[in-house]
DNA sequence: ATAACTTGATAGATATTTTCTATCAATGGT
DNA sequence: ACCATTGATAGAAAATATCTATCAAGTTAT
């Protein structure tokens, strides 16, 4: 039944048998006859076909809605009665929006200092992933903006406040101020983050309520390659203090702070709403609180 | 799995491997089994045996907590879709305590009118065990006083406040009162429920802090057996207002207010905290929430 | 329009798991 | 010391799950 259940979130996750079937480990008609089983157990269709996927049934909807929970807390209570035994060990999964790449580690060194066989896997993600990976349990944790965009059944630590810096060679235009405005910032060629990213679309409105537009000359999903850029001398982008700091800044790239309006966004942690956590999600956000006081300046 | 947690379950309340078995329908090897597995699969002893059950280790504490949370929500989901499809049907298992039995079908009445394919089970049982099945979920809700005694994770709805009553017959001292005080009945010999019913010691309590005491001169665990007591015109008894009321008095027979404390007791809808609810037991609230106003006078 | 491909269902064989019956060893009470 | 109770174990039988191979219905490309 749990299997089944497995089953049921691995289709909503592919939308289709076949592949669903290959994340489960198992084949096609194996994956097909499961599904069909629980329909038939609970005499309802819960996907709609025609040849192939189509869609869940409402019915299927409150299943898969159930299965989260279900399977989720399976999880969690193996994890918890391991971890009675033989203390924290397993994997914990985070996706962290590129922006907060820098600081994971702030959590990561710490944590692994208190339980040392836990091994990490983190992911770079958009906050909209992220958000659909906790629903999937597909992670157990996500860092990302904590007050903007609607978050669904998670809890949230917050863990700092993200300002805005003006990366920029000295002698670019602007590169001998002690700190732009946003008008200002409206009027220099930048390299930005897509627009799939969240930090991308906060620039976005920034620039546009202080007159400007954002028409960036460089876009990419990776802070890495927009760094590289800006480090040459001849490109500048807008960037969160944080990140800025610790990529390191040589003597010719000067990080300049943002005024008018000085925007904060909280950035947080993001972990499913579970009652209780499992233990390795627990450990994580008891880290996140620790760390939060020290982490904004 | 699932049904493995099942044998959990049945083993936590039977604290007996072969009755547990029983009580799932499978024979004692195929639950020695089933748990042995879950302990196998999870590396851990659950149960403490020593040629009979003894007791659960701490994971197996923390499992058969996890169990009653999957398991139940199995159910609920199970529930959920088969109401979707085919409205609200199958069996609402209810316990009430024994002073609230005369009330129930306030409650079982509409709701049958709104959802005539679901049918009842309602237990009488003290406020200890009625918090017990809730835990086993071998109820869907209970009534019990709901401020007194500490309730585990459960919801509650109140659904009204008891009031005592001394019934007498009319010719016996006391008889020709409109109201009599604590400290009067304390004098007078009573037919009282078991000490196991909370309401016997609410009413020890009443007594004993109106300078009396309790010496019941017959007890016992049913309230049908200590109104045909009553009725006789020769025996006294203390009872709620909701349930006196219910049985119908005769000409001989009167139910006094009793006063000096005018004692109060918010009896109410006790459910589990699951959310969301199973359809049968979400629509019992509602009923409870509309039911609620009309039953204190 | 037709061929080639994709997708999920179905059938039948095989493997795995589950459950049962029968029996045993350990413990406890009398 | 004896009998009853309790849970574990072994081996057979039954039920279930999974796999391979194949098919039918749609889709896409030519």
């Amino acid at each position: 039944m749990l299997d089944k259940l497995e089953f049921i979130l691995a289709l909503a996750r592919e939308k289709h048998f076949g592949r669903a079937a290959e994340a489960c480990g198992v084949t096609q008609p194996t994956l097909s006859a499961g599904v069909k089983q629980i329909e038939e157990n609970f005499g309802v269709l819960l996907v709609n076909r025609g040849s192939r996927f189509q869609s869940f049934t409402p019915e299927g909807e409150r299943v898969l809605d159930w299965a989260r929970r279900i399977v989720g807390d399976a999880r969690a209570m193996r994890e918890e009665v391991h971890a009675l035994k033989h203390g924290l060990s397993g994997r914990l999964r985070i996706a962290a929006i590129p922006t907060t790449l820098a600081m994971v580690e702030k959590l990561t060194t710490p944590y692994r200092a208190r339980h040392p066989n836990v091994q990490f896997t983190i992911y770079s993600r958009n906050s909209f992933e992220i958000l659909d990976l906790l629903e999937n349990l597909e992670i157990d944790a996500g860092i990302t903006y904590v007050e903007n965009e609607p978050l669904g059944r998670v809890g949230t630590v917050p863990l700092y406040h993200e300002r805005y810096r003006l990366l920029t060679s000295a002698d670019a235009p602007l590169g001998n101020r002690d700190s732009v405005t946003w008008a200002e910032v409206a009027q220099v060629p930048l390299c930005l983050l897509t627009p799939d990213m969240q930090n991308r679309r906060i620039i976005d409105r920034l620039l546009k309520s202080a007159g400007g537009e954002a028409r960036p000359t460089l876009e990419s999903d990776s802070m890495i390659l927009l760094y590289s850029h800006v480090r040459t001398g001849r490109w500048a982008s807008v960037m969160p203090a944080k990140i800025a700091d610790t990529l390191g800044l040589t003597d010719t790239i000067r990080a300049i702070p943002i005024t008018q309006p000085e925007a904060v966004q909280t950035i947080g942690l993001v972990v499913p709403s579970r009652e209780p956590m499992t233990p390795i999600t627990a450990a994580l956000v008891a880290e996140a609180r620790r760390v939060a006081a020290s982490l904004d300046d």
